[in-house]
RNA sequence: GGCCCGUUGGUCAAGCGGUUAAGACACCGCCCUUUCACGGCGGUAACAGGAGUUCGAUUCUCCUACGGGUCA
């Protein structure tokens, strides 16, 4: 008796390619979670060509109240969020775990660029074998009720790959672009949407490295820490957003490097492994979805990681989130304070 | 008022008789990217105005305009 998946299938070539591995030895089910206004036609037609059944499941109302609202307000606390780990957490790993439970399925899957390795009888999300699309980040915050139920087909594969199994198998998805920008936000213009919702947020002043006024900013929801484009400012160097000031409205800009932290601190901790960590360890840890992993000192408290980095991280961020790495392993993470 | 100095792209700033008139910052585009960013590549864009000297003026001279300094 085969075992049964379901598969999230946005339409997209990663997930489709995915489930096409999965029948090889599943019992596979294609399901589209309708989450944004998004269709589920590519989807459908994929699931038709390789011969499993799909179906839809409008998920507005949980997408909203655990990824949009979160979203919103973090950005009006003048904090930089991540949805795609919310997402991850309580829709794709949440919501659809449970809809595979009613289904009666054993396993559910996703197209993550992840791989799935076993620790002293754990599981943990390890990197994928081609590391420019590994996809762990944004995984960090599941558990070992999630992960053992979780497979991941894509975690050996490289995009190439999958692109030209897609074309040997004739999806029409084949050559369909990677997926971008925030899902919930076609155009990307975040701030105009948060704007639209909550109205216009009051401009302020950029505050430039020797404390001097440098100009009108148009919001802080427009800024993140890092950001050195877009500000519209004219200096003698680059110059870089080091600090998001919600009191008193300013965009403080520092020089590159001085916008360096070597300490990060994360509260909302979780960690894959059910048994405790140690309150101290090494380990390497990311601070941003494309930042590479650099070695740390981390110290766990009261729900808090507390990392020492070995050198400077740039672009340090309140929202996003720091993720902790044993080698290819994810131990876990949390939003950086 | 007299005497000096300065005026180059949106900003800062090289060049000091013949240059495709650098570079940086900004801006725009592309690439990268399941967040926002970073990063990479490329692009638009300038010699304050006029008259001379010269084969040739951004570069030399004079005048005008606008800044800055200085002297009774």
């Amino acid at each position: 008796m085969r075992k049964k998946v379901l598969i999230g299938m946005s339409g997209g070539v990663d997930s489709s390619v995915a489930a096409y591995l999965l029948t090889k030895d599943y019992d596979v089910t294609g399901i589209t979670l309708l989450l944004h206004g998004n269709d589920d036609a590519d989807a459908r037609d994929v699931c038709h060509r390789i011969g499993i059944p799909h179906v839809s499941y409008n998920a507005e109302k949980e997408f909203s109240e655990h990824v949009i609202k979160n979203f919103t307000t973090e950005y009006l606390s003048a904090r930089t969020p991540n949805p795609c780990v919310l997402c991850n957490y309580h829709i794709k790993f949440g919501l659809m775990l449970r809809l595979a439970d009613e289904m009666g399925m054993d396993f559910i899957a996703t197209g993550h660029y992840s791989r799935l390795v076993v620790d002293n009888g754990e599981l943990f999300p390890a990197r994928a074998l081609f590391a420019e699309k590994d996809q762990t980040y944004a995984l960090y915050r599941l558990r070992q009720h999630q992960l053992k139920k979780s497979l991941f087909p894509l975690g050996e594969l490289s995009k190439p790959e999958v692109r030209r199994i897609a074309g040997e198998i004739g999806l029409s998805v084949a050559e369909k672009s990677d997926s971008q920008d925030i899902c919930f936000i076609p155009d990307g213009d975040y701030a105009a949407y948060i704007e639209e919702r909550y109205g216009k947020q009051p401009y302020g002043i950029f505050r430039g490295p020797k404390g001097e006024n440098l100009g009108e900013h148009k919001g802080l929801i427009r800024y993140t820490v890092g950001q050195r484009r877009g500000l519209g400012i004219s200096y003698s160097e680059r110059i870089f957003v080091s600090r998001l000031d919600a009191e008193k409205n300013e965009v403080i800009l520092s020089l590159e490097g001085s916008q360096s932290k070597r300490e990060v601190t994360a509260d909302d901790v979780t960690f894959v492994s059910d048994t405790p960590l140690p309150k101290k360890f090494s380990c390497t840890a990311k601070i941003r979805y494309n930042a590479k992993a650099a070695p740390c000192e981390v110290e766990v408290s009261d729900g808090q990681i507390r990392a020492v980095f070995e050198t400077p991280q740039r672009g340090v961020c309140p929202g996003q989130s720091l993720v902790l790495y044993d080698g290819e392993r994810v131990l876990g993470g949390g939003v950086i304070k």
